[in-house]
DNA sequence: AGCACGCCGACT
DNA sequence: GTCGGCGTGCTC
């Protein structure tokens, strides 16, 4: 959470939430091994601790923690140890021990050297050391007198992987000075894996006794098993019993009789090697100079970031596979980021069909075994190309040749719990610490990646027309003024027809509106009470399916009341407004014999599902879409004609700086769905202001001219990018101590010349999960540094401990 | 982050 | 009388 503690040398762990228990008796007998880590190192350690470094060779390693420390610990490292690790230098820099902590063990990184007394034999550590010595924090006044030699803890164990490369050090440092957060922070999210820190455990299988014990009985099943099994091979269990055909019972039952026995399975790696020279589509001119441009900066060797842009089919991601390819040609790897990989079904095939098979996946939804598969083959450059959401910037690769950023624009890389960060921004300096260039890929890219363009900090890559027969879709307001629809219904009468003209063609429609469920607002008939989370200022959201109404924010569920809980009223509520699931009803009433499907979150479990449901799609077996923003992200329906937006306006309400943007980068997106192969596509906008700039700029297809009226706007007032942002969020259970605690960090603001400080202000959101929220919001010029400023305001104001202080560096959401 | 300690309220 | 809730502090 980007936490503060007023004290930057307290102890800052300030919330702790866990229960004392009854304990076990005798504490120390419970330390939880990690894996990995063997009986006889415990034991060790035991015995070394008192007095660990007396008349012992060895020295004295700074070991960052996984845990939200601002800096690392000091250990002993034996000098057996250190002749084992590969790391580099004496100092075993990036090594990965396991270390004691208090009672328990825990991973951690050889972080830096210590900072007095390096003279012995600081030879060979080389380059970087200085580089990361700058982001430790270090205000060197306030620091604990350090702990003597003979008193530190010795390091427990080198973990059987290889060190982490200096070049993701450095970036873990960087984000974490960037962001304010404490470097083991940040570590953390780069050990996600702690179990493949551990020697993977050796793959057994079993493998034929020869010559067979006469004693055992065999059988035709047993027979079978053998004629599987050739002399000298080795199979899996499982698999053994599929190649003959029989149960998992028969083998076992062999084992036991002695006719096959445990062996060591090969080794074999978890992902097949792409082929850069498979053959791929062939590219017209403009992705063709493209490529070879990209190519040219893989090869170079250098870091560099070029914006990649061009309209929806202009051919974008094949340019960028050809500098993967190229990035494989050169033994490098590459790093694709998605903004929502577990959707990507069809980017993964599309990959698949390029380099003849599948890339390895990074994301949250990964199972502990993919997971630890996945980190190791990373760390072992066994895995050439990755592709992640935002938590795969921090895998271990050794040789990072490529950084690609699709979708750049995407709110989605904005990580906003725990270290705060922007996706896009840290993979631009995760490939300059790799030197390697970032791709950032876009057909609506930011105001922020297109100003860099523009001052020439990024190069640019314009692909200019549409791949392919058709052409870009025609895009009409529908003035809901002059045109609204019947009493109770969200579809107006042209777009109505023109979805009736569509489906009756034998096309497929899609009717977009960015809200799921049934109708975001339940309110008495009876007396006018509105359905209310009881933890956050925000509506429940009826969704009729499950028969409850759902809080959006923090998950509260209850089941549809038959009764105002304010006035007892019998079968009171009455829906206000539109979600997916009534447009739906309101569809089925139109078009009963059309086949209408509902895309939202909540109607699509998993990535299968959304799978099937494309391919269910793109067979002609739907006639209407019905969905949420979930349908804009990068699906190819090579049926889909015609596009409605039923409310074009919906993102355009509150005060937020990026709405007109966000809403014209959704709205371009979602009108991409239409007419890509040989029919042309329509998509319609229903609006009450059809003369807004969004809507203007997506009738007039001219995105340029917006987004430098956008840009015209936000200049003079030095909103970023033209200026810097920082949002502090001071929350608290009880509202008065919250309102005072920030009236007192408001107070206390930074003056500095061009530096603006604006609230407290009742966040947007001001009660979030049980939690009362005020907002400052401090802006300073360009190019000012904004951490600074904000380590110095926040270390001369010293917070109640009921209130939680967030702090959001270069905020998109301004919840 | 864990995990211990310590201090207050409702039960066997 | 205790069990067990969570606020506070510590880990080289």
């Amino acid at each position: 959470m980007a936490e503060w503690s007023g004290k930057p040398k307290a102890g800052s762990g300030k919330r702790g939430d866990r229960k004392a228990g009854s304990g076990r008796p005798g504490a120390g007998a419970g330390h939880d091994d990690l894996p990995g880590l063997s009986r006889p190192a415990l034991a060790q350690t035991a015995s070394v601790r008192p007095g660990a470094g007396r008349g012992r060779a060895g020295r004295r390693v700074r070991v960052l923690l996984p845990l939200p420390l601002g800096e690392p610990y000091d250990y002993w490292l034996p000098a057996e140890l250190a002749a084992q690790s590969g790391a580099e230098g004496a100092a075993c820099l990036g090594a990965i021990v396991v270390v004691p902590l208090g009672p328990r063990q825990s991973h951690g990184v050889i972080w830096d050297a210590p900072a007095e007394e390096g003279s012995g034999e600081g030879s060979g550590e080389g380059s970087g050391t200085a580089e990361h010595s700058e982001a430790t924090g270090g205000e060197g006044a306030a620091r604990p007198p350090a702990i003597p030699d003979h008193r530190l803890k010795a390091v427990i164990a080198l973990c059987p992987v290889a060190p982490m490369t200096g070049s993701l050090r450095r970036f873990i440092a960087w984000v974490a000075a960037y962001t304010l957060s404490p470097p083991g922070a940040v570590l953390r999210m780069a050990l996600s894996s702690p179990g493949a820190l551990a020697a993977p455990a050796a793959q057994t299988g079993w493998r034929a006794v020869l010559p067979p014990p006469l004693a055992a009985r065999m059988t035709k099943e047993r027979a079978a098993v053998l004629a599987a099994l050739p002399p000298g091979a080795v199979l899996a269990g499982p698999e053994l019993a599929r190649a003959a055909g029989v149960s998992g019972g028969v083998v076992r039952g062999m084992a036991a009789s002695g006719l096959i026995e445990p062996a060591l399975l090969p080794a074999r790696a978890p992902f097949a090697w792409p082929d850069p020279d498979h053959p791929a589509p062939s590219l017209n001119p403009d992705q063709q100079a493209a490529a070879e441009d990209l190519a040219g900066a893989v090869r170079a060797h250098r870091f560099g970031v070029t914006l990649l842009d061009g309209v929806t089919g202009s051919g974008k991601t094949e340019v960028y596979l050809a500098a993967i390819a190229e990035a494989l040609r050169q033994g490098r790897q590459a790093l694709v980021l998605l903004p929502e990989i577990a959707l990507s079904a069809q980017w993964l095939d599309r990959f698949e069909r390029r380099f003849g098979v599948a890339p390895a996946l990074w994301h949250s939804e990964l199972g502990s075994t993919r997971r630890r598969a996945t980190w190791r083959a990373v760390a072992e450059g066994q895995a050439p190309v990755v592709v992640g959401a935002r938590s795969a910037l921090f895998l271990p690769f050794p040789d990072l040749g490529l950084v690609v950023v699709d979708e750049e624009h995407e709110g989605a890389f904005k990580q906003e719990e725990g270290v705060i960060y922007h996706a896009r921004d840290m993979a631009v300096v995760r490939a300059r610490f790799a030197s390697a260039p970032a791709v950032l890929v876009s057909a609506t890219p930011s105001l922020e990646t297109l100003t860099n363009a523009e001052t020439g900090r990024y190069r640019r890559l314009h692909l200019p027309e549409r791949h392919g027969a058709a052409g870009l879709p025609e895009v009409r307001a529908i003035d809901l003024r002059r045109d609204p629809p019947p009493r109770g219904r969200f579809i107006a009468p042209p777009l109505a027809a023109a979805i009736s003209a569509t489906i009756a063609r034998g096309e497929q429609a899609m009717l977009f509106l960015n809200r799921r469920g049934y109708a975001p607002l339940s309110l008495c008939r009876a007396c006018g009470h509105r359905m209310q989370c009881p933890h956050c200022s925000a509506w429940l959201v009826e969704h009729r399916a499950q028969g409850r109404l759902q809080c959006h924010h923090c998950g509260h569920s209850v089941p549809t009341p038959r009764e105002c809980p304010a006035c007892k009223a019998l079968h009171p509520l009455t829906p206000v407004g539109p979600g997916v699931e009534r447009l739906e009803e309101e569809a089925a009433a139109l078009w009963p014999e059309a086949r209408r499907v509902v895309m939202a979150s909540d109607t699509l479990p998993g990535p299968s599902a959304a799978a099937e449901l494309a391919r269910r799609i793109e067979a002609r077996e739907v006639d209407l879409i019905i969905g949420t923003q979930i349908v804009a992200k990068g699906w190819h329906f090579p049926h889909l004609t015609l596009v409605g937006v039923v409310d074009a306006d919906l993102g355009l309400a509150g005060g937020d700086l990026r709405a007109a943007e966000r809403t014209f980068q959704l709205l371009h997106q979602v009108a991409g769905r239409a007419g890509r192969a040989e029919h042309p596509g329509l998509v319609m906008l229903q609006t009450w202001m059809p003369e807004h700039p969004v809507m203007a700029a997506l009738v007039s297809g001219d995105g340029a001219a917006f987004m430098a009226a956008e840009a015209a706007q936000r200049r003079p007032g030095r909103w970023p990018p033209f200026g810097r942002l920082a949002a502090l969020v001071v929350s608290g259970a009880d509202e008065a101590e919250t309102d005072l605690a920030a009236r007192a960090l408001g107070a206390a603001a930074p003056r500095a010349p061009g530096v603006e400080v604006l609230g407290p202000a009742p966040a947007p959101l001001a009660l979030l999960r049980g939690r009362h929220r005020r907002r400052l919001l401090l802006r300073a010029p360009r190019e000012m540094a904004l951490q600074p400023v904000l380590e110095e305001w926040l270390g001369r104001v010293e917070l109640p401990r009921s209130v939680r202080l967030q702090v959001d560096v270069d905020p998109v959401s301004f919840l």
